[in-house]
DNA sequence: ATAAAAATAGGAATTATTCCTATTTTAAGG
DNA sequence: CCTTAAAATAGGAATAATTCCTATTTTTAT
């Protein structure tokens, strides 16, 4: 059981207040501007730990540093692997038969936090045909 | 337009010889032993080509470096956020649908290279309940 | 009020990733 | 096959991201 702890709150507040998928270090910084106590390792564990609370979920791309966005209203991310530009997007997705499906591959009842897609947008898909 | 490059061809070699997603450190290091030239750089570089081609994808946990897998048949990954394990596993999104909402909500036409989800496995579930 | 468990501060240490430039390789045209 | 421009690489330095460490503080349960 996790312990309630005042620099949690802290680092999902920052997250509140920056919106637009920050970066660990944006957080951090926000955090101090802040003036919380929360030092860089109590960043990253409450990031795992808020993800784990599925109060936010974690972005990655093909470069640079991991982001996080807050899970306030069910949407999703696309990734573009080629120049990291995120959609935000809103999809019906079937979790229920998702979840069964799961259950009957690999026996477990697994809880989903969150779908993202990993996808090539239209202008690098052109980009790389043309030349 | 991409060229050609023998150390591209090395990099998805050494992934399908190491299988269980490697990272690009040990990708590197069997690209090493077997001789390739190919420098760190070149391995980053041609991860991501390799994903751009869809030859492989990037799987992303709460801990540690990225990995990669072989896009080798349609399975996607389940990642637990607590414990970081992956499951692989088969479903059949209905990805011409999920192309058309897309379509609709940001007027692009993106290829959809993979799709992951942000799970909580039963193992950490409960661990988290108990105490 | 007390004690055990959980969490933190403050940075150091470690890893992962990116970057740099001279050199080499590739693709395309003649 | 030559030539040339564009693309890719080597080798490793530099940077950035993440993890780790321990003494101290906070939280929860009793």
């Amino acid at each position: 059981m996790r312990n309630y702890s005042k620099q949690r709150e802290d680092v999902l507040n920052a997250i509140k207040e920056l919106k637009n998928h920050p970066t660990a270090e944006e957080i951090y910084g926000k955090v101090k501007e802040n003036n919380s106590t929360a030092s860089k390792g109590t960043v990253y564990r409450n990031l795992k730990n808020l993800v784990i609370d599925k109060k936010i979920i974690k972005i990655s791309k093909m470069e640079g540093p991991d982001r996080y966005d807050l899970v306030n209203y069910p949407h999703y991310h696309a990734i573009c692997a080629s120049c990291g530009k995120v959609f935000d997007f809103v999809y019906d997705f079937d979790v229920a038969n998702i979840r069964k499906s799961l259950k009957k591959q690999i026996g477990e009842n697994i809880d989903i936090n969150d779908f993202s897609l990993q996808i090539l947008c239209d202008k690098c898909k052109n980009k790389l045909q043309k030349n």
